[in-house]
DNA sequence: GCTTAACCTAGCGCGCTGGTAGGATTTATT
DNA sequence: AATAAATCCTACCAGCGCGCTAGGTTAAGC
């Protein structure tokens, strides 16, 4: 599996406040309820976003969460990057001092490493694909096929 | 992360593998030692190989492994999807049926789903990375800055 | 018939993931 | 001032998948 559920449950709740103007405040029980995820859970999801400059906040009573920024401004690597911490193919991408998985990626053995060059051009065609995706889309195709009663 | 360690170490393998020539077979014993594996857990990585097609062995003594096709006629594509059982971006991709993590993306809601239109994206970045790479290219890249001993 | 190897299957420890619990703090409303 | 509504924070927990081991069976060479 590339990604956990706090991307899924990160991307969504992103699309959910792109889909809300700017102008006020969503509350996060709103949003659990609308999407139908635990509330307490996203708390930590939404949080990561908060952390990455992503979203705004307001405490208190009519409190909530908005967009930092417009959507079309917002690419969709920075929002999986904040939810997954990393977009790394392998263990060792991360964790600099490899554990568990044997790994020699370094150039010690006096060869290249080949794997690294494939997982290396993975995490490119990763990055790439989300890059390319700006949050504004995502709305966008939210909103497709979907009754247009709002606007009566 | 991306992939698990069976992707790593099974990549490892089938270029260690396109390094010999398909004269005569190698065994597992060999190429644990060369790539400082365990050789119990390598059985089963390889199977994963060899019932893809992607690689042949011979039992009894003097038996081993040896690669179904040439190098520069496999594309990491099979090599990953056979050790990885699939290449999906999220676990509802693989699970028809969710578990675990709650998703909704069937056209149920009435309107399209956002992220699956990103995730399958994604999953086309990385498809597309390891399809136009070859594993005579990794075996080449393997065989940079070795000293060339071999050709004395 | 001994050795070498592929092949098969069951099991196990540990860490991470997904989620809960319970609170503390901040702000609006009455 | 009191209450309610919300963000925020931290600790905790159960389940399970991953990486790996154990122990065998079968097949081929010498």
């Amino acid at each position: 599996m590339i990604f956990s559920s706090k991307a899924e449950y990160g991307v969504r709740l992103m699309v959910e406040l792109g889909r809300q103007g700017p102008e006020h405040p969503t509350s996060l029980k709103a949003l659990a309820e609308a999407e139908g995820l635990p509330l307490a859970y996203l708390e930590q999801v939404v949080a990561r976003l908060r952390k990455a400059g992503l979203v705004m906040s307001a405490r208190g009573a009519h409190g909530g969460y908005w967009l930092a920024r417009a959507p079309e401004e917002i690419s969709m690597d920075e929002v999986v990057q904040a939810l997954e911490g990393s977009i790394a193919p392998m263990e060792c991408f991360v964790n600099e001092h490899t554990e568990r998985v044997l790994c020699s990626h370094e150039p010690d053995a006096g060869r290249g490493c080949a794997t690294k060059l494939l997982w290396t051009r993975v995490q490119g065609g990763v990055i790439r694909s989300l890059q390319q995706t700006t949050l504004a889309e995502l709305v966008e195709f939210s909103r497709r096929g979907e009754p247009a009663s709002a606007a009566a």
